[in-house]
DNA sequence: GTCAGATACTAGGACATCCTACTAAATTTC
DNA sequence: GAAATTTAGTAGGATGTCCTAGTATCTGAC
């Protein structure tokens, strides 16, 4: 009856809340959950794609790319297949040749023939690559990596429960 | 000293686990378990993404779409603000329009003048767009949100850290 | 040895996302 | 009330992802 408050108290703003109650008022309370969950996991993919990829910036790469620079990096010769490094950052065939186009352009990496199989290339970092990745993940390490936004105790629980996630998916 | 043995047994089969490592080793262990969170949830949003995508591919929508096709089905009168579909979801402006674009092409929605603000467009959902909206609900839900993978325990912690980290990120 | 099938990579195209303008209309300021 | 600012949408462009094809090369079955 107090006209100051509203009738509706902010108690429903998160979006996803929202649709986990309009799940179950539908009928599809054994779907709300896994429902919420994965759009869960959308957003907040999106949010700190979005936090990363502005760290990034100022270096001229992608995360994409910059995944590639460091898959690389730490690989003993500094070179891998192209088919190697699709497998390892599970993207397609073709996300690859796109990434590795960008990078040789920006004179980071470096096709190379490989040595045994002439159907096969070799993407090698170049020092200009190798510099730009350590500065790269210095950057990414102050100012993303290390204050997440979550307790140490909520990361490890992101790490391991999404773990579990990916070992069910056939991940690992 | 057991041959038969490999010398490095597979405990090092998850890459995300190997890049870990990897931080560690470099001396970015106050980054490490950001790196992996963070890196963990790209890679369970991409299987995910893929398996809703696969799911939804009969029906000749995106999950984009499908997300747009919902928060209308949702709305009290099956119609919305251009603006207002943007917020709720997260997205650019100009990706709304784009989804928007596609799902009138598809008749499943319709552009319509807002009634009081001229610069306004409103977005209504169409007999065909509701009908299809509840038909792909229903697949999605038997097919990916009601088996996630996941214990029913691990889904909550899902939603409740992923909720935590939105929070933190001003999401809601 | 040869030939069929598998594998490595690239080309071209469909979508989704974001960004930077740019136009039109509403709101705020003075 | 008129001018300045903000807000709603669209256009065009860059990037990334996937898919389907197509070429070259390797492997394995016979």
């Amino acid at each position: 009856m107090a006209p100051m408050t509203p009738a509706t108290p902010r108690l429903a703003a998160d979006p996803i809340a929202e649709a986990h109650r309009q799940w179950v008022s539908h009928g599809w309370e054994s779907a709300a959950d896994g429902m919420a969950a994965i759009t869960s996991l959308m957003r907040a993919h999106q949010i700190f794609l979005a936090r990363v990829e502005t760290v990034l910036r100022p270096f001229d790469v992608s995360f994409a790319r910059y995944e590639v620079l460091m898959l690389l990096h730490f690989s003993k010769r500094g070179a891998l297949p192209m088919r190697t490094i699709g497998s390892r950052l599970q993207v397609h065939q073709t996300s690859v040749t796109n990434a590795v186009d960008r990078l040789e352009a920006a004179h980071l990496v470096q096709r190379l023939p490989h040595p045994t199989d002439r159907r096969a290339t070799l993407v090698e970092l170049t020092r200009t690559g190798r510099a730009l990745a350590e500065k790269a993940t210095a950057a990414l390490n102050a100012e993303v990596f290390t204050d997440t936004g979550l307790s140490p105790r909520a990361v490890n629980d992101v790490v391991k429960t999404l773990g579990q996630l990916r070992r069910s998916a056939g991940d690992f």
